[in-house]
DNA sequence: CCCTGTCCGTACCGGTCAGTAACAATCACC
DNA sequence: GGTGATTGTTACTGACCGGTACGGACAGGG
């Protein structure tokens, strides 16, 4: 994916008009593309994508329109920078969560329960931007939603993995059972937040894995 | 909640121009309030509640805008009339089949996650329409999001009253369990569909049932 | 010095949004 | 036939939406 002149999409490729981020005192001096992505992905998980003008973005960005409009092509396209920022983001703070939970697929597989049982407890928390996404956009086939799904895809499967390295039955019934849970704890936080039924998400995770274990 | 000319907001109680609804040939005859809340509840719920416009719903109920206006104050008002329609429906399914479970709790707990299940492999089903609201509007205090939350809170309490009544350890945290795996597979189902993580949804409910009972 | 490319802002576009005003037509019912 | 309630018709508003044409500021290079 590629946006306009030729700039990577990730981030940290973005070209810069300052070598050092935060180099130079001006607020608005980070890169005007830089600062749209930042700014467009906190106010779309925020707010909602559709409650979202690019007007708001801009100004909230201190950049202008056309700012945006030559770093992204349209709206459409912005969203689905974003939900790409969101993917890779996401999966730094689980590769770090995996890598600190030791060799044991068990072990690694109740760190990535807690590691979203605690992203979940984070103030600013409010679901899941891909199936935020697929709430507010149903269509298929929509750039933004491909990401989402590949994301959730590569999510179910990885579970799936960990599962199948354990000693356990249908490890496959397993993985989706702990998606499952973690989807639902995502989901409920919406209505009753942190204190609300997800709390439970790391205790039902273990039943479930308990329940399927060969004894 | 009132929707104007002191018509109460329960679409059964919608005064209809004929006594009968569908008596009259004529596709538009049915009341136009009616008619509107049937097809906003539909669009809403198919496309997403910012997608759609009132010009949409108004030409596709076959009335013209004024009279939506006459029925509901505003598209808010419209919004919360679809929840709590919603809610209706759902809550009369839930009492058949509940009433089908018989006596027995842990029957009538798995009636309840049963129905769900089959809700969820309903050709146009798209989450929960309450979920969906909360993903799309995230600030509290508004009128619609008002009538999800009530609705979650009173399935979450049912959802404890029937753990409390079965021989189980930890009742509530069984529960919220449970809700996290049905909350969970709506979720999943916007991007996975019917035959994804949400076919494990029943599984995994008996799994965290009988992890819980005391033998 | 001018040329060129990059980056950015001012001002604007047509379309769509939710919502309304004023009036005519239609209906049921007495 | 008259009356009141309900709906349709037409036209409109102001705000906001996503998106763009165009010109200026500034750099580096000859």
């Amino acid at each position: 994916m590629v946006i306009k002149q030729g700039l990577s999409i990730h981030p940290m490729k973005i070209r810069n008009s300052c070598a050092e981020p935060d180099s130079c005192g001006k607020p608005g001096r980070k890169g005007a593309a830089l600062r749209i992505l930042e700014t467009a992905c906190e106010l779309f998980y925020k707010r909602g994508i559709r409650a979202v003008g690019v007007d708001e973005i801009v100004s909230q960005a201190g950049v202008t329109k056309p700012s945006l409009y030559r770093s992204f092509g349209s709206k459409d396209e912005l969203v689905t920078a974003c939900l790409e920022k969101y993917a890779e983001d996401s999966a730094l703070g689980v590769e770090a969560a995996l890598a600190a939970a030791g060799d044991d697929p068990r072990s690694q597989l109740r760190a990535y329960v807690a590691y979203h049982a605690e992203q979940m407890s984070a103030p600013g928390f409010r679901g899941c931007p891909m199936s935020n996404l697929a709430v507010e956009f149903p269509e298929s086939g929509q750039s933004a939603r491909i990401v989402a799904e590949g994301c959730k895809v590569e999510l179910r499967e990885r579970l799936a993995l960990l599962a199948r390295q354990m000693p356990v039955r249908e490890p496959e019934a397993l993985a989706d059972g702990i998606l499952l849970l973690m989807e639902g704890a995502a989901s409920t936080h919406h209505i009753f937040g942190s204190q609300g039924p997800a709390q439970c998400l790391i205790r039902a995770a273990d039943a479930l894995i308990e329940s399927h274990l060969i004894r």
